[in-house]
DNA sequence: ACTGGTAACTAAACGCTGAT
DNA sequence: ATCAGCGTTTAGTTACCAGT
């Protein structure tokens, strides 16, 4: 950890330095900001860092607010030649260091004037002094006891003005706890192992509070760090050291994968958690413990957890913690993670050719029963599901919230379905928000008519019910089609409902030879794009007009690729 | 349908270096 | 002093899975 953040030395001077938030990449034309800080101390460069810091954050949203007529911006910044342009932005940066640097020059002054001011008060002492020949003993004391009254007070005033300042912007102002820590902070008193809380003590009291997550992410913090404190022994934080760090992650390579899913874990020993990982390796012939990267996430948390506690306690130092959790080394056997696969055409025949397209016993509301075979197709989200995401290349969830409106024609009458975030929608990043435009095929299987058959304000399916912690549209439907791709014994781990985007992502840049940024429009950016093409096409993005992406996504011809389009013309 | 997990994925921060 | 490139680390969100 540098001094500051956002702070990097350079032969001893300090500079600042911070990323532009990606969507302003391509209005401001780099991806960091670095300004030297001018200064070789490092109290100095903080003071200047923490402010110059501010004044950028000022300009990143000065420069957003520019980017809500968009219009306009854009014609300003097209009327501007690149270097013109990137000129005057580099400008607001060099304003702001240099408006730091006044500010400083003026804190100097206002020093130099209290200083004039203690001054003074000091020659009002001599003052007293030789006020002190003519007053009488007595009028001298009280006069005393004034001033030390007051004297005393001001420093009272002080001392509470610096505790405030200290605990400012911590979420538990008011706690006992907190001001204990800042007293001792102040005086540099190291905290004890008797007087730190426990893990847990500090995870419920402190920790959950500070961080303010979303409820998901709240919900793993408490679990990890409840199983370290489980692992571990609960102990008192202060008395945690590598050794401890060291057994917890040699714990960690031996529980097994399905950790927790059975509420039987729970009361379980370490031991017979061992036992189950053993057995289902056993079983499944290869290692069914976390993997690499679960595990890591593990110790992340963790370290984490410490170092929030060392800022709150003061108990240890950031390199005795560093110390305590860098450079663990993970086992031989501990397995690497996996990457989702891509469905290859004969799988699709198949699911294509289970009773949900070919005919099923179960009655319309029954969603669990799909598998069984008989003479209905109902042309439900469950048949529609796979089959859009299949030419669309869109995630499940964004699927699942469309609605009556979400499709809509250009002025020339192509038709594409709007994913956005709008109203009751969400989105998984800004970048998702997008248009694609609705293939030939998929409109050939009746796709228009489920959004002219609904209303305004209708989803297109309705049977979907917002379910499970986060309220999602597809969350139930996530696990039926596991559950039915069992029945059906095309189950296959890691080629799931996701991996259909995975297969139009492919399929549209290996097959139909679309290139990779028309292919990142379509599907609202994917992960397999480097960097500085993903900065780059933020930019393109505008140009893409929706005759462009039809013509490009027409040339998806999954039928030449082995797909059996008659499975699902059956009807 | 719910709950307690893992894994995939992302943005931002950081460390370091070479070029100008 | 600046700036960009790029791999690594950190911190967080979302998607999915297993068992009941």
């Amino acid at each position: 950890m540098p001094v500051v953040q956002h702070t990097l030395r350079r032969g001893g001077i300090y500079h600042l330095r911070c990323r532009v938030p990606s969507d302003l990449v391509p209005v401001i034309g780099r991806g960091e900001i670095h300004r030297s800080l001018a200064t070789a101390c490092p109290r100095k460069a903080k003071w200047r860092a923490h402010r110059l810091y501010g004044r950028v954050l000022d300009i990143f949203e000065g420069l957003r607010g520019m980017a809500d007529t968009k219009e306009e911006w854009l014609a300003q910044l097209a009327a501007m030649s690149p270097s013109d342009r990137e000129a005057a932005i580099g400008d607001l940066f060099d304003l702001a260091t240099a408006a730091v640097r006044e500010m400083e020059q003026e804190q100097g002054r206002r020093e130099k004037a209290e200083k004039a001011a203690r001054e003074l008060g000091k020659q009002c002492g001599v003052l007293l002094g030789h006020l002190a020949e003519t007053v009488s003993e007595d009028r001298l004391k009280q006069l005393e006891q004034v001033r030390d009254g007051v004297v005393g007070l001001q420093r009272d005033r002080d001392d509470l003005q610096r505790q405030k300042d200290e605990l400012e912007g911590s979420a538990i102002v008011g706690q006992g706890e907190a001001i204990v820590a800042a007293l001792s902070r102040r005086l540099g008193l190291p905290r004890h192992s008797a007087t730190t809380p426990t893990v847990m003590q500090f995870l419920t009291d402190t920790y959950t509070k500070e961080k303010r997550l979303a409820d998901d992410s709240q919900r793993h913090i408490v679990n990890f760090i409840s199983l370290f404190a489980r692992i571990t022994g609960d102990k008192r934080l202060a008395d945690y050291g590598r050794t401890d760090i060291l057994n917890y992650v040699l714990i960690l390579e031996r529980l097994p994968r399905s950790l927790g899913k059975s509420p039987s874990d729970k009361s379980a020993s370490i031991e017979d958690l061992f036992a189950k990982a053993a057995r289902m390796s056993e079983k499944a012939g290869g290692p069914m413990t976390l993997s690499a990267t679960t595990i890591g996430k593990h110790v992340q948390h963790v370290k984490g957890f410490f170092n929030t506690a060392r800022r709150h306690l003061n108990f240890t130092t950031s390199d005795a913690i560093d110390e305590m959790f860098d450079g663990i080394k993970l086992s031989k056997g501990v397995p690497s993670a996996q990457k989702r696969k891509s469905w290859p055409m004969e799988q699709l025949n198949l699911l294509f050719a289970t009773p949900i397209w070919q005919g099923t016993g179960s009655r319309p509301e029954d969603f669990t029963k799909r598998h069984k075979e008989g003479d209905h197709i109902y042309r439900d989200a469950y048949w529609w599901l796979p089959i859009t995401a299949l030419w669309t290349g869109a995630r499940l969830e964004e699927l699942a919230q469309l609605h009556h409106e979400d499709l809509v024609a250009d002025s020339s009458g192509f038709r594409f379905i709007h994913i956005h975030g709008e109203g009751e929608r969400r989105v998984k990043t800004a970048n998702s928000i997008r248009r694609v435009p609705v293939h030939s095929v998929l409109a050939g299987f009746g796709f228009l008519d489920l959004f002219d058959h609904k209303k305004a304000g209708q989803r297109i399916w309705p049977e979907l019910r917002p379910t499970g912690r986060m309220k999602k549209l597809g969350d139930t439907y996530s696990t039926h089609f596991t559950d039915y791709r069992r029945h059906c014994e095309l189950y296959e781990p890691l080629m799931d409902f996701h991996s259909l985007r995975r297969t139009f992502i492919t399929s549209m840049r290996t097959r139909a030879n679309v290139d990779a940024l028309t292919v990142a429009a379509l599907a609202g950016h994917d992960e397999e794009l480097p960097i500085f093409e993903r900065a780059q096409q933020t930019n393109d993005y505008t140009d893409y007009g929706i005759a462009a992406l039809a013509e490009q996504i027409e040339r998806l011809d999954y039928a030449a690729y082995g797909l059996d389009l008659g499975l699902i013309e059956k009807t």
